[in-house]
DNA sequence: TACTTAATTAGTACCTGATACTAAAAATAG
DNA sequence: CTATTTTTAGTATCAGGTACTAATTAAGTA
């Protein structure tokens, strides 16, 4: 067999297809024609074969992506759901870990996240105008995988003037994963600098 | 001019379809049409006056973020850009802050993106398979505010066997915001639990 | 009440970017 | 020179529209 350069062609055509696309997800078959010299039924033909879906669909496809990273894009405000919470006393928030924030080498996901929960809480929890972290002492207890459920337990435990100390513990499944100690600056008027 | 019942009915049926497409994006006419119990003609001279584009054209527009997205969504890995970088020594990075990053009141970041910032470049420096953040002690010196830049210096201060502590300085125009003490466990190789 | 204007519905022609299918033509292999 | 691949052509059909005309149905006012 040697069935080389009529094959070869057609080979090294959809291989070139395959990252034009990719590159390019916006164009048309038409427009795929044109670029590779051949019939547009060549193109569609090639695309069934490698199974790539027809424009509308990769739109489709990408534009649900955005969809769903907005979501997540707005609870980013706040990370993590918050499921209970008594100003100025105690809150529970929830953080399931997704892909975005885990190394992908190991599946643990980032300290930042984690933080970020525990923070977004410790502030949530203040009962003012204005509320900012000014102090944290946080310990990683162990590490945090890929679609585990954090649990974020927050009390305020002392507040005296324009400061709370807030304590937040994370748990998966009741197994302490964080442990932090936040100060948290509170104030009600808005000085701009 | 007493032209209320039946332009309420038209206004507030716009009022409700501009944010029932805005949390449905992907709905047909034929669809809209069924949902508000009007003709398929009101609902297109609706979008009409709304100037909301079709689905396909929607779907086009969130498809052209995602597709922009990918790449800030890489950076999105490590929280800032890393200018600079001497494994196991110092490392420098920048990070401007965006809306999404600010409290809509006060214009002020979320601590989380501060520390993020920092997290990412500690952990970074560490030249081992694992990096993981364990401890940290961290103090916020002042607000930070939208489309501030902030310049991030790391210094790894000492290493003794799976830990090294890192010194992370964040500065906007040379003036201190933040400063964290980091104890980063690190580790050559992956034992899954 | 009758007239007028606004709002809604109906219907047709046409567009894009496809799928699905049939069939012919061209290229290549053996 | 024939069998098989590959490519091209052409037709019917679909979804989800635009653009336009015209009729119908409220609703508001003199």
């Amino acid at each position: 067999m040697v069935v080389v350069i009529s094959r070869l062609a057609k080979k090294q055509r959809q291989e070139k297809l395959v990252d034009y696309i990719e590159n390019n997800p916006f164009i048309t078959d038409e427009d795929l024609a044109k670029k590779f010299n051949v019939s547009i039924q060549t193109i569609r033909l090639d695309r069934m074969e490698l199974g790539i879906p027809e424009l509308r669909e990769r739109m489709k496809k990408m534009a649900t992506k955005t969809f769903d990273n907005v979501k997540s894009l707005h609870l980013n405000e706040v990370i993590g759901e918050i499921i209970d919470l008594q100003l100025d006393q105690f809150g529970i928030s929830l953080l399931e870990i997704t892909e975005d924030q885990v190394f992908k080498k190991t599946g643990i996901a980032r300290g930042h996240y984690i933080f970020a929960q525990a923070n977004s809480l410790a502030v949530a929890l203040i009962n003012q105008e204005i509320a900012l972290t000014a102090k944290a002492d946080i310990r990683f207890i162990r590490p945090v995988y890929l679609n585990e459920r954090l649990i974020a337990k927050a009390k305020v435990v002392s507040t005296s003037g324009e400061r709370s100390e807030i304590k937040v513990n994370t748990y998966v499944n009741n197994e302490l994963v964080f442990k932090g100690l936040f100060t948290v600056y509170r104030s009600n008027e808005f000085k701009t600098e």
